[in-house]
DNA sequence: AATACCCCCTGAGTGC
DNA sequence: TGCACTCAGGGGGTAT
């Protein structure tokens, strides 16, 4: 269930194991997840080595010796397992409070030269991946209409106001428009949403200098802990006991529906509405 | 151009 | 035990 923080948990998960490892043996077990596998998918990894393991919002890059880079993408549910040459089983992920078999959906596996196994999970199959050549790479369908980097130097107020200058779109719908801010997801839009006491159907185009700034930082700020809370389980994703990462950090509106506010001084109820066909919780009591 | 809706897929949860 | 129905963290495609 990855948004960004999500994305760049697996991101460092997958980096000690992939980098500087080389492919011995790949395996598509299907033709397709969400698309089919790219002609040629694991004869084109085959032998080439993992340079770097990067990330652009919620994609995961692995840049290759051949040129290429493997692009991934988890949908919904897609997740890495990562076996160690010692046989023990790992999840770079905040959701493994225990490493839950399920070869029924383990679609793809990496088989590298340092004795690591990476295997490619995912139920729903809204996952993909793609080989696309670093030249160009932003300019290739999958980015070339990406948004900015929440996470990077270009997010600020002024950006923000940049881009959402004129819009009678819904800030809930122009904060998931990936062509504007790449990497944002229904929950971290709900949640920074609450923090900066904005209201979800307000018109984009209408935001204050002050308003866009404040949402600005909460952003990042939302985001920033999210990525702390799940790299706290990196540590321990073996056999935790719940206790730590990722499901210790409560949301503060999402999926509470019907719960106190926790917004100081604040005596407001979350309340679900649906945009755009998805779910969003706030507060109207303190977003306006 | 911008916005709204439907769809891909499987499984979990709920109510009867 | 089963069945029908709703919902799920993404995002591409199409209709308006």
């Amino acid at each position: 269930m990855p948004e960004l923080p999500e994305v760049e948990t697996v991101r460092r998960g997958l980096e000690p194991a992939m980098t500087g490892a080389r492919f011995v043996a790949v395996e598509a077990r299907r033709p397709d997840l969400r698309f089919a596998f790219p002609a040629d998918f694991a004869r084109r990894l085959s032998g080439q080595t993992v340079l770097s393991m990067g990330r652009r919002a919620k994609y995961l890059l692995a840049d290759l010796s051949s040129g290429d880079v493997l692009v991934m993408h988890l949908g919904m549910t897609g997740r890495f397992l990562i076996t160690a040459p010692d046989g023990g089983m790992l999840e770079p992920g905040e959701f493994a409070n225990e490493v839950v078999e399920d070869s029924k959906h383990d679609h793809v596996v990496f088989r590298l030269s340092n004795g690591f196994t990476i295997t490619y999970n995912d139920v729903r199959r809204f996952g993909f991946m793609d080989l696309v050549p670093r030249v160009g790479l932003e300019t290739s369908r999958h980015f070339k209409a990406m948004g900015i980097e929440p996470l990077g130097n270009e997010l600020s107020g002024e950006t923000i106001e940049r881009l959402f200058e004129g819009k009678a779109a819904p800030l809930k719908a122009a904060l998931l428009d990936q062509g504007l801010i790449a990497g944002l997801g229904n929950i971290y839009v709900c949640e920074a949403l609450n923090r900066a006491g904005l209201a979800p159907e307000r018109p984009a185009g209408t935001l204050t200098e002050k308003q866009a700034g404040k949402l600005a930082t909460v952003i990042r700020e939302v985001l920033e802990e999210a990525v702390e809370a799940g790299g706290s389980t990196l540590k321990d994703y073996r056999h935790t006991d719940g206790s730590l990462g990722y499901f210790q950090h409560r949301f503060r509106v999402y999926d509470r529906e019907g719960e106190p506010c926790t917004t100081p001084r604040c005596k407001g109820t979350i309340e679900r509405l649906v945009q755009s066909g998805r779910s969003t919780y706030w507060c109207r009591a303190c977003q306006h």
